[in-house]
DNA sequence: TATAATTATAGTAACTGTTATCGTTATTGA
DNA sequence: TCAATAACGATAACAGTTACTATAATTATA
């Protein structure tokens, strides 16, 4: 059961997410797909963002202000987070897999991955401050 | 103007953060001060848990399922989120300063911190699994 | 100490982001 | 073409958090 339908709204979603450089929150991606689909839903909106990060093709960030980013982009990389303007941008720099194991010693329990954010302050706020 | 002001109420909730070596989120403290303080408010606990954490005597902690737990232990270090219980573990893992500075090439903007955490199974979780 | 000034509190209402519900619409497979 | 069912839009419900307000506690001053 629950065999995935398509659906027009879903696959507007998709492309916004994976052809916009920007991280967008979930109300970000309901103020653009609206200009295809005037009177979706909110719901639909975070409807569909959550299955596509559950189905892996999208990935969620939280941000810690409690915002959540969608992120067409599933490789794995790391994230930029502005401290004035919370924009969120992606960073150059491969992921470091033997952190896991560092971080493994004198613990217990199963490390199976990480996540790591970081913050200062943007090109466009350092400029304009 | 905004003079401190000494309440036993946020003496309770710091020294309850300091002696915990779990990572409650305001709804646990809220359960634990009630027994010193059984009709505190709950306005009352979260306006001093973000008081302390402004103060820098705690930090803030967002996992990604959207819940927020508060450290009383404010020297940097790392933690553990375990995947099934939810809880907050901290890691004996120094921080690394200088993984800010790889994260800046090709970058234009000003690193000026990061966060890490770890996620996966603790201890308790996959023992009885 | 007594009093005035002001911060913090308890209780509650309001707000925000998100999820659930439900009747209708769209997609799919026979 | 039709039946089955997933997805939709609209809206209500929900959880976590913050804002408001009258009262209580703390602090500074006389």
């Amino acid at each position: 059961m629950a065999t995935l339908k398509y659906s027009r709204q879903r696959e507007c979603i998709k492309e916004l997410l994976n052809n916009s450089c920007e991280h967008p929150t979930a109300d970000m991606v309901y103020m653009d797909v609206r200009q295809e689909f005037p009177n979706i839903s909110l719901g639909t909106v975070y409807r569909n963002l959550n299955l596509l990060a559950d189905l892996g093709e999208a990935i969620k960030i939280t941000t810690p202000n409690g915002g959540v980013h969608f992120d067409g982009r599933t490789a794995p990389h790391y994230h930029f987070c502005c401290n004035k303007c919370g924009q969120v941008i992606d960073l150059d720099l491969e992921e470091l897999d033997c952190i896991n194991e560092a971080a493994g010693k004198n613990f217990n329990g199963i490390i199976e991955s990480h996540s790591m954010m970081f913050y200062g302050t943007c090109e466009n706020c350092s400029k304009s401050s």
